[in-house]
RNA sequence: GGGAGCUUAGCUCAGUUGGUUUAGAGCACCUGCCUUACAAGCAGGGGGUCACUAGUUCGACUCUAGUAGUUCCCA
């Protein structure tokens, strides 16, 4: 170690740390009996996906909580894994093979499904190599993917089970379709976007009048498959029209007009038409009133033939126009107004979708939900920050039907057989594998399975189980202890995963759910690699080292909210690094002088009782904190205690003793001050631990097989706990402060001596003596408590004692005088305050008596003090 | 339209049962230091009517209601 740099590199240790750790097995987890488990499932990136900086957080959460519990005895396992990710996936590899001038269709299932496989092998799991840069403590020899053989039949046969029970249906519905991936999508993976557009106001003629009603609409293609009109029962000014009939221009199509609450007298005309085919509002008032409903599209987006001739075939766009145009000639088109208004896109594809009648597989959700209500509710299952429990509540009591299927081949195959033979048409067979014969015909030449494959969530719902080979080990390690994710997909995962949970395990899948907040630029503005604004994770860790990037991630993470990031703010996770790095080459300097220093702790010091009461403080915090998920606040108090307590005030402190004559004083200092530096690396080892590993091999002579990682945070001992030992110091530091701006305010450089004079009935100071006279650098301290002012002297008073620091000669009068008026009015205002107070009856009568003693010492106090700046204000020459 | 957050120093945030807070930390800023661990450092310093208004209370950054701004979720 005498031989390292002055600054911290960490690009030249931690990769061979993380190869010793993969090597040594140290994150290997099995069943043991006689140890706690403590277990964490990763939320499962998408295997096509890079490390985000979300990525980063959410697993440098995971990281510290898993390697705490691993310091504390537990046997810890984190399981990581990729998810599949149906529709991201299959996009992929279609543009890629695009690309190559190869169409999905002619190539066909099975040839498309070999190349995705192939094109996994190669770029996929690229996330897992970066999550090992981040120094996570996965025990990688579980990776899991929802797609290996033995995740692809849990999935399947839970389809099969849910099947079994009369969970699972085929339904004809309104759905969400994507024409980009030409599939289906759930609810939860719509998400809207406001946009500019144009409101088109039409007028349909009235039957057997000359009159019209206007409707406006944004969707102009859809009015092929307008049913109704609807108009607000109340409108008063329209609903004379109700029960009318009108023709439905271009078509021809009687269609009636209807009261329905849906139609907002205050929006557009009052009157609305009503396309149940095509919008899910109007599927609503379809329902209500029994109205047909007509689907006049193609799954590629185009029009079919319900539609009059020659819009037939025409894309949505292109015909959107031609209808205008033709109003238009008509003399139907009232008016074009801009206009705003929410578009439905595809989370994945990010492009619009439409909404048209298909056939598709539903999950009943109503009954299969309410024992996760019940977890939830009843504090089985906590969520952090609680207020996601509304969001929760909110949701599940509203679900709707799961669809299930997917219209892709990449994903879990729906395990539904049919007969094409004749009169087998009603024929479905739901089972793990391949039926061998109808159950109608009996003929086995025609069966062929469902074309669809699952939602990816229809797998990753299973996962805190699922990735659990064994009875033995689901038996130990499920329930997991934690899970740490986004609040976005809160209803898309994590209710689902305890809805399967509680299905399938009869048990939560996890008894805390930590929700992180977004991560956002300095704008705030959500970090996404579509809008550029998110930095290579890869190239932070580069520039700053993997603990800067870990400590700077939830030092800057507020529990729950949303953190602002940006790279530069790496900067104080790595001075830290380099402060504790430097502290190391210290202690390692002096302990090559003195041979034979092992760690031990000392408490014959009045300062080593401190530090080492501060140490079992910060133990105590941070154990607490912990506990209560605030890792922030964890990570705060040990940096507070390293850099501040150890470093500021304990080794400069303890310099003095380094150079002491005396063999057993240095040896008991440095002891005690590797006691803490030791115990206070294992402390910061789960937030950053590359460098704590480093610095904790060589504190001393370390076997092969020794690891921090093999250590242990031990409790706080209550009996190292010094609170007179604290407050003490805490007026030490006080006094030094005070003659540390004397000396600054009077401009006397660093190298220049003072004489000082203490004036205090505390004889406890005395003990500090050399401490002050080298912190503060003074020549000469006088401790008298009956001393007189020194001429010509600055004044301060720390704690009741006054100090007085002769000046003659280089004292600035006016500013001394200044500082002390100032100080005297400061504790002026606050004593009238207090006096204010003490005058209310109400407040004497009522305020509790603690609070009645303190506000009455703080006077006296202050009142001693002020008679004290009088009196050295009077005697001032 | 419904719901949930957030608003404290120039910036990012602490302040967990209302009273040792006329309010803390880091960064930034100003001054002085290459003091033999660390200039990614050390020492000292300036800077905030705790978004606004009203209320509850002896006492409000903290509790309640409303207002404004902002973010997110649901429809």
């Amino acid at each position: 170690m005498n031989e390292i740099s002055k600054t911290y590199d960490p690009t030249l240790i931690e990769d061979r740390i993380y190869s010793n750790w993969l090597k040594k097995g140290y994150f290997k987890a099995e069943v043991n009996k006689d140890k706690k488990p403590y277990t964490i499932v990763i939320p499962p990136p998408n295997v096509t996906g890079m490390l985000t900086i979300g990525h980063v957080l959410n697993n440098t959460l995971q990281d510290v909580f898993i390697r705490w519990y691993k310091l504390k005895g537990f046997e810890t396992c984190w399981v990581p894994g990729t998810d599949h990710a149906s529709i991201a996936t299959e996009s992929k590899v279609t543009a890629m093979l695009k690309d190559q001038g190869i169409d999905k269709k002619d190539l066909g299932r099975e040839a498309f499904l070999d190349k995705a496989k192939e094109w996994k092998e190669k770029y996929g799991g690229i996330i897992i190599d970066q999550l090992k840069k981040l120094g996570c403590a996965c025990d990688w020899d579980r990776e899991r993917f929802t797609m290996d053989d033995d995740y692809y039949k849990v999935v399947i046969d839970t389809f099969v089970d849910l099947y079994k029970k009369g969970l699972i249906y085929k339904g004809y519905r309104l759905v969400n379709w994507c024409p980009g991936s030409m599939s289906v999508i759930s609810d939860e993976e719509v998400e809207f976007v406001e946009k500019k557009g144009h409101l088109w106001y039409f007028k349909y003629p009235i039957k057997d009048s000359s009159e019209f009603v206007i409707v406006a609409t944004t969707r102009p293609e859809t009015m092929f498959g307008d049913t109704a009109v609807a108009i607000h029962p109340e409108n008063e000014k329209l609903n004379h029209l109700i029960g009318k009939t009108a023709i439905l221009p271009l078509v021809g199509r009687e269609i009636p007009i209807i009261a329905d609450n849906h139609a907002d007298p205050e929006k557009g005309t009052g009157a609305v038409k009503i396309t149940p085919g095509h919008d899910p509002n109007d599927n609503l008032v379809g329902q209500r009133h029994g109205l047909q409903v007509i689907n006049v599209m193609n799954l590629n987006a185009t029009l079919n033939d319900n539609v009059p001739e020659g819009f037939r075939g025409l894309d949505r766009f292109a015909a959107r126009k031609k209808v205008v145009e033709e109003l238009k000639e008509l003399g139907l088109v009232d008016k074009i107004e801009e206009h705003i208004h929410q578009l439905s896109i595809s989370q994945r594809g990010k492009e619009p979708i439409e909404y048209l009648m298909s056939e598709q597989w539903y999950l009943k959700m109503s009954e299969l939900v309410k024992p996760a209500i019940e977890v939830v509710n009843n504090g089985t299952i906590k969520l952090h920050p609680e207020k996601w429990i509304k969001t929760y509540n909110h949701w599940l009591n509203n679900i709707q039907d799961w669809c299930l299927s997917r219209q892709l081949w990449w994903g879990h195959r729906i395990p539904t057989y049919y007969c094409s033979n004749a009169g087998c048409e009603s024929v479905k067979m739901c089972d793990s594998s391949k039926p061998e014969k109808c159950v109608k015909c009996g003929s086995s030449d025609h069966i062929r399975q469902d074309e669809d494959v699952l939602d990816t969530w229809a797998s990753s719902w299973l996962w805190p189980y699922a990735v659990f080979r064994t009875k033995e080990e689901q038996d130990y390690f499920y329930p997991t202890n934690i899970l740490i994710t986004g609040p976005d997909i809160i209803f898309l995962w994590v209710a689902r995963m305890i809805v399967a949970g509680m299905e399938y395990k009869n048990e939560i899948p996890f008894y805390d759910v930590y929700f992180t907040g977004m991560v956002r630029d300095e704008q705030g503005i959500k970090m996404s690699k579509s809008l550029g604004n998110s930095p290579d994770p890869l190239d932070v860790i580069r520039e700053y080292g993997a603990d800067a990037l870990r400590f700077t991630m939830i030092r800057v993470t507020p529990v729950g909210n949303d953190i602002l990031f940006s790279t530069n703010k790496c900067e104080i996770g790595r001075s830290f690094a380099n402060k504790i790095w430097n502290a190391a080459r210290f202690l390692m300097m002096n302990k090559e002088k003195n041979p034979n220093i092992k760690q031990a702790c000392h408490t014959e010091i009045i300062e080593d009782k401190w530090i080492n009461s501060r140490l079992n403080h910060t133990l105590a915090i941070v154990e607490e904190k912990v506990k209560t998920f605030q890792l922030n606040e964890a990570l705060k108090a040990i940096y507070e205690f390293l850099w501040n307590d150890l470093c500021d005030w304990y080794i400069e402190m303890a310099k003095s003793r380094f150079q002491s004559e005396n063999e057993a004083e240095r040896k008991s200092v440095l002891e005690n001050a590797f006691y803490n530096f030791d115990i206070a690396l294992r402390l910061l080892h789960p937030f950053m631990p590359f460098i704590t590993e480093e610095l904790w091999m060589n504190l001393e002579e370390r076997k092969e097989d020794e690891s921090i990682m093999l250590s242990s945070i031990p409790e706080a001992d209550k009996s190292l706990i010094d609170q007179e030992a604290e407050e003490l110091m805490e007026t030490v530091k006080e006094i030094i402060g005070k003659i540390r701006n004397i000396r600054a305010e009077n401009y006397i450089v660093p190298s220049k001596t003072v004489n000082i004079v203490i004036k205090s009935e505390d004889t406890r100071l005395t003990q500090f003596e050399s401490v002050i006279k080298f912190l503060a650098k003074v020549e000469d301290i006088i401790f008298d408590p009956n001393a007189e002012k020194p001429k010509l002297a600055a004044t301060a008073i720390a704690s009741g004692s006054e100090i007085f620091v002769p000046l003659e000669g280089i004292i600035d009068l006016e500013a001394e005088k200044e500082k002390i008026d100032k100080e005297i009015s400061r504790l002026e205002g606050i004593n009238s305050g207090i006096n204010k107070k003490l005058s209310n009856e109400q407040f004497v009568s009522r305020a509790p008596e603690e609070i009645l003693t303190k506000e009455k010492d703080k006077l006296l106090n202050n009142q001693d003090s002020i008679e004290k700046l009088r009196s050295n204000l009077h005697n001032f020459l």
